[in-house]
DNA sequence: CGCGAGTATGTCTGATCTGATATAGTCAGC
DNA sequence: GCTGACTATATCAGATCAGACATACTCGCG
């Protein structure tokens, strides 16, 4: 978060704390659940790009629809390893993947 | 493997084959396994950094001495998230995790 | 509106992973 | 050699995660 967009969010008394703060997270805990989304979010990018919907991304990877929904929302019964794994299906390469983890800005 | 190693023991009459060639992976899972094992690397130079034994490790985070034996050894039965987990809770992070999927070199 | 394509959510059953325990190997210092 | 500290391997019951299916939501188009 921008520093303004902070002030201005505590000028108008809103308290604001980290989703660690708010949930109780270990900091650890916190940059595990940040690393997934990060993976999660690169997974539906890639999958829009490619113009495939999540049945299609489903069947190249042999899952389902549903499970394909649940890695791009982050839900917590996916496993880094199922979206590390579906993103190399889709041609991710250690580097990308790599960029994806260190979250500079907008990596694939 | 350096060039002048791959053909001398070609020379000598081995067929040098990648782990995939050898095992029948495909390109996905033999990226897999080498992320596994990068981490597994990484886990252990941390630990042996620190001058932890497996069984201090193991109390940080939460596990056992054999499981960290596991883990390091790269074992078929310890997930991605659990390495990262572990190297999380050692205080790796998000750049050095890049880093260490990355495998520019040495990663810590 | 109603339909259809795509996505989200809930929940099964079976597979895989986990920590624990037991036990066996390794190796330095005596 | 024998210990003792460390690491490796095997196994198991319970926890978590997998794919599948059913169903509900969303939203653009007619």
């Amino acid at each position: 978060m921008r520093k303004a967009k902070k002030a201005r969010l505590e000028s108008a008394g809103w308290k604001v704390r980290s989703a660690q703060e708010f949930l109780g997270l270990t900091e650890e805990e916190t940059a595990f659940v940040e690393l997934k989304l990060a993976l999660a979010r690169s997974l539906r990018r890639k999958r829009e790009r490619k113009g495939l919907t999540q049945t299609e991304l489903a069947e190249l990877i042999e899952s389902s629809q549903s499970r394909v929904a649940k890695m791009e929302a982050g839900d917590r019964t996916v496993s880094v390893d199922l979206l590390v794994r579906s993103l190399l299906v889709m041609g991710t390469t250690k580097r990308e993947l790599a960029r994806i983890i260190a979250e500079p800005k907008r990596a694939a």
